[in-house]
This record gives structure tokens, sequence and C-alpha cells, in this order.
RNA sequence: GGGAGCUUAGCUCAGUUGGUUCAGAGCAUCUGCCUUACAAGCAGAGGGUCGAUGGUUCGAACCCAUCAGUUCCCA
């Protein structure tokens, strides 16, 4: 048949997906088999596929497929999140668009908006997983708002509660004015940027012309201030304590304190104090005190209590205020000014802090297991680096503001009485049951109870995900959680270390009583080439989908694979994904010639065939041992270079190329079926990586039943391995290298048949191999010759001298000049050798092992030197 | 301001407890080949005083110190 000489992956791909799917091999049921969980870091329920999810779910691919074909029970649970924030502002958006406002609308009314919007676009994003190849279990898919995963929330939030762990309180929080929620200050970008300084004068009480002084990048935060306060160790201001000042523009008295957070050497020395609207104010406010102002409304704008610009805009205020002090003469002067901004991740808008009433899980005793479970390597991150970082956050931690000021997520289950006092239940029924007893009115119902308005951080539910997808929250004892559970990785990015990673360890011991995950792979940051992160904005991301319709989603695994060390960030490169489609048709055309033989089993099996295949059967073996320890180290791009190096050099470089028959002539049939098997064994190793071309081609290789698949064959073992083979074959390669040196160097195309004498050094020539030199070298002849033939063409491999013999004789010039640089090269090497050995303190302390290998390194030069000038003195002889 | 990391070929990175033939890979570059599987290929080649300086050691890319550049985290 007719094979084409490009691979096509479109079609092909789809078509093994769908088998794959048919066979149902994805599924997985405890049994008796060690089992191999993942859970996928669930995306954006709205999302759509990017190349940091290409990359993550690559990673967790090959993980999981190879660990299936190493026979274990692999797993691998997909699902999406909710994403609170980014859903709701994107739900909020499009109603915008529809003209209508979510203020407009009941809780229940914008619920069901927001439901719509996810069935229409929950799953795209898993759809898309699909066309990558990735291996997941779907009928296990999990969303973290389904029933499931949403009882388990609740429940969790009330026995926390119950165990004293949460509580309610008043806190400076990162305010997000556009989504109207409070922010975790992982959530927070700060940026630089240019601002202004405004110096103001706040005249003193009781004089006439005296002020002091502050500077201040927020003027329009001085309608809230409630004090002046200076360094108790600032002589220039200490007479000042006690006095008042009188606040710009509202005349408010308010007092100069004594604190030592005042830097002296900042600005004028004097600080302005607003509780209500800066986090060390409020801590100073704390201390001295004072009056707390909340001048701001929850959507940005100027409070009443601001008194004036009551409903502008905090930035039109700061706008506006600058003429109004100037006018009251307490303006002073303008300087420019750079500092750091904090802006919301979600909305983008910047941050304003400020104090609510929000519900905290404290971090105290909860967080002691996960500190020390990754302290002592019973979770092993990788790269080991971000242990550092773990630690220092784990030790520095602060409780956790799991409130958000949103309708989508699971609403918090605490409920209000009358009077305030509230309840906490994973139901209205025991809601209501509870605060009849608290109140001693057994009357009460539902009617009377109002439930908090806010949901839960989105992250408090995918704390539990390790566990919640196995139902272990509701069922702790239930046959798939103590199967499943612990699982093994988890393959993450390091920027949700926090976030993510940190709560599942949390999570897991305080509900399981043990780790949620073994090993933490963290991946990189996907860049462009320029090192920019990869972003909407600026346009510098392919589309996914794209790059799998050019090159392949084989191709484009590789190709992210190629440049991702672990822990790195991987500079995305359309050159890459080429590469990986190269290395498919660089795979498929192995296929083409292997096919395309015709199977004699009349004629015998030739020496060179048989030898090849011995060496072939070591170098995987080794090739084997390599790639499972770079998998143990969770080095799979090193893993995936020793395959394509294995390929691309060793199988289709060398071994094909010594099997392959002559045009037009058959093969035997024992070259064929061992060959096949390789080629089968090489498959499997490559499997994980490219599924859908191994696939195609292990199932072109020989007729497989219906059911069979290479994602359930055994991962291949070392075979019985001599390393001597591989070692004495180099020396082969090194002499067939040699011969094309010569072929090329005078211009012999390779159809010519050259001669070949060998005269062996004292090591001793492998004769066992002359039948692949015959083959590789297209020689005519290969004699072993005792001394030295005159007029050759020579080079050496280790310590025996190979001579081509040409019609033209070489020149005998240019064979000296090359033997006396080696010469000169060896005799360099002997003398570093010697003068290692010949130190006494060097023999005194080096290690036996070291000394014996210089020793050999020193006889080994000599034998080389003697060989080099002897050949040097015939060489001479037959110029005179 | 505090902390952590990084600096090895043009680019991206390996380099295990200091010790094999003057440091390796992939990509890129250059040279030669349309050789009957593959030009999306093959055969070769060039390219690095391992950021700088000093120290420890018989021996340093690796250990120590200082400095420079750079990235990230925290404030």
């Amino acid at each position: 048949m007719e094979i084409p000489s490009k691979y096509d992956p479109s079609g092909i791909e789809d078509k093994w997906y769908k088998y794959w799917m048919e066979q149902n091999l994805f599924h997985s049921e405890p049994d008796e088999r060690e089992p191999y969980t993942i859970v996928i870091p669930p995306p954006n329920v709205t999302g759509v596929l990017h190349m940091g999810h290409m990359l993550n779910n690559t990673i967790q691919d090959i993980l999981i497929r190879r660990a299936r074909m190493q026979g274990k029970n692999a797993c691998w649970v997909p699902g999406t999140d909710h994403a609170s924030i980014a859903t709701e502002a994107k739900v909020v958006d499009k109603l915008r668009k529809d003209g209508i406002s979510k203020k407009s609308l009941t809780r229940d009314e914008f619920l069901a908006h927001a439901w719509e919007w996810t069935d229409k676009h929950g799953g795209i994003i898993l759809e898309q997983l699909k066309k990558l190849g990735a291996s997941c279990d779907w009928e296990r898919t999990c969303f973290t708002m389904d029933k499931i995963r949403s009882e388990s929330v609740i429940k969790v939030f009330v026995d926390l509660y119950n165990k004293g762990y949460i509580y309610r309180g008043v806190r400076m929080v990162n305010w997000d004015p556009a989504a109207k929620t409070a922010l975790s200050d992982e959530e927070v970008n700060h940026k630089e940027e240019k601002s202004k300084l405004y110096y103001v004068r706040y005249k003193i009480e009781g004089t006439d012309d005296e002020y002091v002084t502050v500077a201040t990048t927020r003027p329009e935060t001085i309608l809230g201030d409630t004090a002046i306060s200076v360094n108790p160790n600032d002589e220039r201001f200490t007479h000042l304590a006690g006095k008042k000042v009188f606040v710009p523009l509202v005349n408010r008295l308010v007092p100069i304190i004594l604190d030592e957070y005042v830097d002296i050497e900042f600005g004028t020395g004097c600080l302005k104090i607003t509780p209500a609207h800066d986090i060390n104010d409020y801590e100073i406010g704390l201390r001295h005190n004072l009056e707390v102002i909340d001048t701001f409304n929850d959507d940005g704008t100027l409070s009443e209590k601001a008194q004036i610009l009551v409903g502008v805009d905090r930035f039109e205020a700061r706008k506006q205020i600058i003429p109004m002090l100037e006018a009251a003469g307490n303006l002073v002067k303008i300087e420019d000014y750079t500092n750091k901004v904090g802006y919301s991740e979600r909305t983008d808008v910047p941050i304003e802090p400020k104090l609510s009433a929000q519900w905290f899980l404290k971090m105290g005793d909860i967080t002691k297991p996960a500190l020390v479970a990754v302290e002592e390597d019973d979770i092993r991150f990788y790269p080991a680096k971000f242990k550092n970082l773990y630690r220092h956050w784990m030790e520095n931690i602060k409780d956790w503001c799991i409130s958000r000021q949103l309708w989508w997520g699971h609403r918090i289950p605490v409920y209000y009485l009358a009077d305030g006092s509230f309840v906490v239940a994973d139901c209205e029924e025991k809601a209501v049951e509870l605060a009849r007893t608290k109140s001693g009115n057994t009357t009460l119902s539902i009617n009377d109870l109002r439930q908090d308005e806010d949901v839960l951080d989105t992250w408090a539910s995918s704390w539990l995900w390790p566990i919640s997808v196995f139902d272990g929250i509701n069922y702790p004892d239930n046959k798939e959680i103590n199967y499943y559970y612990p699982t093994n990785d988890l393959v993450t990015a390091p920027e949700i270390i926090f976030f993510w990673v940190a709560r599942m360890i949390i999570a897991g011991y305080e509900y399981r009583g043990n780790l949620p995950f073994k090993n933490v792979y963290f991946t990189g940051i996907v860049r462009d080439k320029l090192r920019r992160k990869m972003s909407k904005s600026l346009g510098n991301s392919p589309d996914p989908l794209d790059l799998i319709a050019k090159y392949g989603a084989d191709g484009v695994r590789v190709g992210m694979l190629f440049c991702s060390p672990a822990g790195n960030d991987i500079l995305f490169d359309e050159s890459l994904t080429e590469q990986g489609r190269n290395f498919s048709s660089k795979i498929w055309n192995s296929f083409r010639l292997i096919q395309g033989w015709e199977v004699d089993d009349t004629i015998p099996q030739p020496e060179h065939s048989r030898l090849g295949i011995e060496w072939f059967k070591a170098k995987l073996s080794e090739v084997i041992v390599t790639v499972d320890d770079h998998f143990d180290k969770y080095r799979l791009n090193d893993a995936l270079m020793t395959i394509y190096n294995t390929i691309r050099d060793e199988f289709s470089g060398w071994l094909l190329e010594i099997l392959k028959p002559a045009y037009q002539k058959p093969i035997d049939a024992i070259t064929y079926k061992e060959v096949d098997e390789l080629f089968d064994e090489v498959l499997r190793l490559l499997h994980p990586f490219m599924p859908f071309i191994s696939e195609e081609i292990w199932q072109l290789l020989k007729v497989r039943n219906n059911g069979d698949s290479i994602m359930i064959a055994p991962w291949p073992k070392p075979h019985e391995n001599s390393s001597d083979t591989c070692e004495k074959f180099e020396l082969v390669k090194e002499a067939i290298t040699g011969l094309r040196a010569v072929r090329k160097e005078k211009e012999i195309a390779n159809k010519e048949q050259l001669r070949l004498f060998i005269l062996p050094g004292e090591k001793g020539y492998i004769q066992e191999y002359d039948s692949i030199l015959l083959k590789m070298g297209n020689l005519s002849e290969l004699k072993i010759s005792s001394n030295e033939i005159a007029g050759a063409v020579s080079f050496t491999v280790f310590t025996s001298t190979f001579y081509v013999p040409l019609e033209v004789v070489a020149n005998p010039e240019t064979e000296i000049a090359k033997i006396e640089e080696e010469l000169k090269y060896t005799v360099g090497f002997l003398e570093s050798v010697m003068k290692k050995t010949g130190n006494e303190r060097f023999m005194k302390s080096a290690p036996a092992q070291v000394i014996e290998l210089e020793r050999k390194k020193q006889t080994d030069a000599e034998e080389k030197i003697k060989m080099l000038e002897e050949r040097l003195l015939s060489f001479k002889s037959s110029l005179n």
C-alpha cells in the first residue's frame, strides 16, 4: 500500500481519541491494583483553553499515561471551578450589555443568569482538553458548585465554625470597588506608578498662623483624618505633642500624636492619620484610640461622612479637592512621586483599603501539619526550591478572609436572628432548630432568619478538591476516597502555591488526617520568546486549537515540553511545535521504511543484523533506565529528550541503517520480527508524550484485537543488559564516522566501495563487529594488518589505526600534520596527568578510585603516544 | 527596606557528594549532500577564560567571601 511520506495527524488523532473513549480506557474503578491518582487543577468553568492549560495538562497526561502503562489503576479526575469573582464579573458585564443592571435583579434572578451562562460555556474547556489527548476519566467530571461539592463546602464551614476556627471580624481588607468585594492579599497586584506627592498644611489650634505640613499621595482621604502623627524622636515637632490641628476644608479638630511608626526622613516628617483608609493608619488608630471615619461608599465614591464632594468618585474627588485646598490656603506644593498602588487581579481597579466585617478562618493550629509535611518531604515539591517559599509563607501566615461580597458562589451558611445574633447550620431546618434553642422562642421559622448575603471565597471550595471529588467530605469512609486518596501528583503553577496548594494540604490533614498528594510539580509560566507573559491584551498568545490543527496535538505536546524544565518559565515559540511535528514525520518515516520491507523467511539472518539488534537491545535497556530515572525525578523534558534522541539517532539513524536490506532485496524473517518488537517497545516509551502517533503506528505494526491499545500496553522494562556491548558499539560507530570523514575529505561518493586495513592497538581491535563495518562503511575488503600501510589515509579509534588505501596516494605531509597534531594533544594530556600522579599530596589525599583512574589515563596515553610516534616514523620514512 | 533564587555556547537549559580525555544537550549558525524511509531529511563543523574578584583545596562551573547584573516573593 501507498503510505504518504508526511504524517498527517488530522483525522488520526480524532479517530484514536474516539476509540479510547469507546473502549472506556480512561475510566477507573477501585480494584486490587495500586491506584495512581491525579486531580486536575480545575480551570474556570467559563474559561477557554490557553497555553498555560496546554502545558499543565500535557504534563498531567504524560504522568497518568505512564502510570497506566505501568499497570497501576490510573485515575485522572477532571473538573471545573466556579471562580466567583471572574465569573460574576463576566455575567455582570454580559447583563450590562443586554441593558440589565445587577442591582435591578434579585439574588435568585441573578443566579439564574449565572447558571445559564455556566451551562452555555461550562465544559467548553473540557472539550478542548480532549483535543490535546487528555486521558481524563470523564465520567468523574466535577464542578465546584455541583451538589456534592457544594454540600462539602457548607459542611466544612459548619464544622470549622463549631471547632472555633471561623470567626467574624472587622478588618482592614483589600476592597475592590468595581466588584464590590474584599480580596485577599494574594489577589492584589502591586504596580509602580507615577503620581504626585501633595504637601498640605493643617492649622494648629490656638495660633494665628502656625501650621504643620504633611505629604500625602491621597489628598481626598484628608476628609477622614482623625489625627496628625510625628515621631517621638523628631525634635522638630515634639513640642507640638498634645496640641490640636484643624483638618482642612471640614475644620475637624484632631490631635497631634507621637508614634514610632512615622518615618522622620519621609516627606515632612508629619503623617496624617486616616484609620478607615490605610492599614498602617488603622493600627496607629488602634494604639491611640482614634476615631475611625469611613469616608467612602462601597463603590469608591465619597460618602456622607466625607461632608463634601459626597457621591463623587475617589479619583475625581482627588482632582477636585486640589483647587479647594489651594483656595483655602492649605496647599503648600506638589511634587512628582513614584509609588506602588495595589490593583485588583480580577477587575484591575485600584484597591481601596477598607474596614469591613468579614468571615475569617484562623490559620493557627490547623496549619501545623501542613508545614511539617513539606518540611520533612512527606510531600515533595519539584523543583524543591519552592519549599523555601512555602515555609516562609506558612510561618508568617495570616488569618484567611473567606467571605466575598458576591452572589455567585457558596452562600455562607450563617443565619441571623432579629437581635443580630446568629446560628451556623448546613441547612435551613437545622438553622431554625438552632435558632429556636438559642432564642428560647419555639415558634421561630425560617422567615424570622436572615441568611448572610455573602458567599465564600472560591478557594474555600477548591481547597477540598482532592477530597471532595471522591465525596470524602460527605462520606469520609466511602470506598472511593479510601482507595484513591491520597492522590499522587499535583501539577500546578507556583503562583497559586498559597492560594491553593498550601490550603489543600491544610484541608487534607484536617479532614483526612493525611496529605492530599505526594508530589507537587510546579510548571513555569508560558511566555513568548521575548519573555513577555502571554496575554490577551498583548495578543501574543497563539490559540492552542489552531496550533493543534497546524502541528497535531502530538507536535504541540512535545513542542511545549522540549523547553520546559520543571519550574522554569517556558519561552514558547512556534518553531518548537514545528520541531515536534518534524519529529512525528521522522517516526512516521521509520515506520514507512520497515513497513516497505518484503520478508523472505528462507534467507538467514545476516551477522550485521544480529549484532545490530543485540546492540540496540542493550542500548534500549540503558535508555529505559535513564527515562525511568528522569520520570522519578520529574524531569520530563529530559525523559522526552532521551526518547527523542533514541528514536532519531539510535533507532532510525543507526539500527535501521544497519538492518536495511539492499535496494529491492527482501529482509530475513528473524530480523523483521525483532525490529518490529523493538519498534513496538520504542513506541511504548514514546506513548505518554505522543499518544496519537504512537497508537496509530502501534496499531499498524501488526494485527491487533479490538480493544487493544498502546495505552494499556506494558511500560518497557530493561532487558538483560550488558553495558559492555554499548561501549564496544560506540567504538564501531567511531570507526564508521572516521570512514565517513575520509569520504568527505577525499570527496569519495558513498556508492564507491573502500578497502580498509586495521592495525590493532595493544588493547586490541574488536573483530566481532566487522560485518557492521563492512556494511555501514560500504567496504569491499576489511583486513587486519600487522604493520603500517604506507601511503594510505589513516585515522585512529581508541588505540587502533584504520587505513584506507586510495588510488591517489595520500599526501604524506597532510597525514604527518594530522598525526603531529594528535600527538601534541596527547603529550599535553599526558603531562597534565603526570602532574597529578607526580604530586605527592594528590597521591596521598585523593581517593584510590581517582588515583587508579589517573593511572589508567596515563598508560592509555602512553600507549597512544607510542603508536602515533611509530606511525609518524613510517610516514616520514615513506617521504624519503 | 527584608528575604529567596538566578548568572554556563547566539538562544533555552543540563552539569548529582569538588576528581574520567582541556565543560554537555536541544535549537540556531556554517559546510557538504535531492544517497532508492524521511530536504519537515542526512553527514559534518564552528562556537564557552562557566558574571567579576579574592579565598579554601593536591584539584573548583561546583565550597566560602565580597562585588556587579537580574528575577521573584514579602513589606
